[in-house]
DNA sequence: TTTTCGTATACTGTATTCAATACGCGGTCC
DNA sequence: GGACCGCGTATTGAATACAGTATACGAAAA
């Protein structure tokens, strides 16, 4: 059950009272999820707890990622709120978040602008990926499950078969295969780490790039991805990958020094 | 020169004018860190850009981290503020900032706790620990820089030298250690994720559970870590970090099953 | 006594207002 | 013509005000 590392802190211990009042048990109180209470004929209805800061950071984000935003340009808390009616509250918030998460830069009393990326970042998130996913096929290996191997085999077979469209399609696709790797290690940090990242690389287009790649050769090495993972020692699954993401790493850069379209395997 | 990894980023190019007016180019404006304009006798002035979100950000953090917030206890938001004599908009935001570092819990209507952490949690972030750590490894022993080791090597000499203290003193020259490692790697994705583990694992205290260690032996292990990045293949090296954590994770559980106090060597 | 219901209120989320600051434009001096 | 300087203003940061919701406490009923 990938994807639901939801912590079910076990501790319990009645909190110390400072104020004097009765009051509820701080400590096990909504430590995780909603814990279902059993047996109820109805179902939870999850309320309008969108909170609207939220929402501006997915259409903000959308919008970098979606390249409407494009580097450099300028985004002002009051024009955006007055754009989407609402106050710059909210999005004061989410243009902070986004901040953080390195997609905006602050400018001083000028507003915020959507990050650029050098080639030293470029670099930088590569490796990154490497770190998180080469450790994420040792996880695997080490364990072996079939039932992973089998859930990443799965997703595989189906993204290959959905990614008969563009490009666009294609790095969607190459993405799920990756992200359900890291997923199978059932690692919280992991996957939120690889979330980032990868909403991080998009968010600058590195992959939009890369125009001519061949599909069919990409596809064909992440099966062999899922068999080292499944025969091989752990490390030499570690190594695999790793190797998997220099080679796009590779063609990535080729691809931005030499903008007319980069020829080979791709392995974004 | 680690830790100063300011992304450079050296693409230039107007911005289209979409106003009308002549306006500065957004484009390169602090892409990065202050980019140290070139050749001035006179160094930056950070003026008293003392966000006061920042401030109270570093105070609860610090608050959790010395224990004077232990986990489970509300926070609220109002009240926070008027301890500190400001408005409640900076505290909300730095508590926002906490919560999606994970160190705070949202709880509905009810405020914000210090989030607790379980047996599984820990796993987690040792583990993710070994992804970063044991791949900074790696990439130390391939570069195989000598200024690099010799830095490493200073860095636990020093650390070495000042762990003498209680248990505190240690873990944070221990962190100092570790740390160095990765920021050996130049790379600042890894480095940030490096700290914000850190900085989660610490918020829980998952350390001061253990007591009796042997500094010593501790050390050596970091000095055959430094050894091991010097002589052996990548790979190995990488072996070694992962080795040296999940050893650690080995005694942390221990410490928490029998609070007794836990034997043996330390590895945190 | 224990459980259920109703209401006061204690919170957060959002809007609005106020204050400070750095940007950039226009004028001025060389 | 180009560099410098000062002021208006755009834009953020912080404070205050408002609204909705879930919690908690007390009262009533079983």
């Amino acid at each position: 059950m990938p994807s639901e590392a939801s912590d079910k802190a076990g501790d319990e211990d009645t909190s110390r009272d400072t104020t004097g009042r009765t009051r509820r048990d701080w400590r096990r109180v909504r430590a995780g999820g909603t814990a279902a209470s059993a047996r109820s004929p109805f179902r939870t209805i999850e309320p309008n707890r969108t909170r609207l800061a939220d929402e501006v950071y997915r259409q903000v984000l959308d919008a970098v990622l979606t390249g409407a935003l494009e580097p450099g340009e300028r985004i002002v808390q009051d024009r955006l709120a007055s754009e989407i009616n609402i106050s710059r509250t909210p999005v004061r918030e989410a243009l902070l978040h986004l901040e953080r998460e390195g997609v905006l830069a602050r400018v001083g009393a000028a507003g915020f602008t959507v990050r650029e990326i050098g080639e030293r970042e470029v670099r930088d998130i590569y490796q990154t990926r490497e770190a998180i996913e080469g450790y994420a096929a040792r996880i695997v290996a080490e364990r072996r499950s079939a039932a992973s191997l089998k859930r990443i085999e799965r997703t595989v077979e189906k993204e290959q078969s959905m990614a008969v469209g563009g490009v666009e399609e294609y790095f969607d696709a190459n993405r799920r295969i990756h992200r359900s790797i890291v997923d199978e290690t059932g690692n919280e940090y992991l996957l939120r780490g690889f979330d980032a990242l990868w909403n991080r690389a998009l968010s600058f287009r590195i992959f939009a790039t890369i125009q001519a790649v061949d599909l069919g050769a990409s596809l064909r090495e992440h099966e062999t991805l899922v068999a080292s993972m499944r025969d091989d020692p752990p490390n030499e699954a570690a190594e695999a990958m790793i190797a998997h993401i220099r080679e796009g790493l590779a063609l990535q850069l080729r691809a931005l020094t030499e903008p007319s379209g980069a020829e080979g395997t791709a392995h974004p």
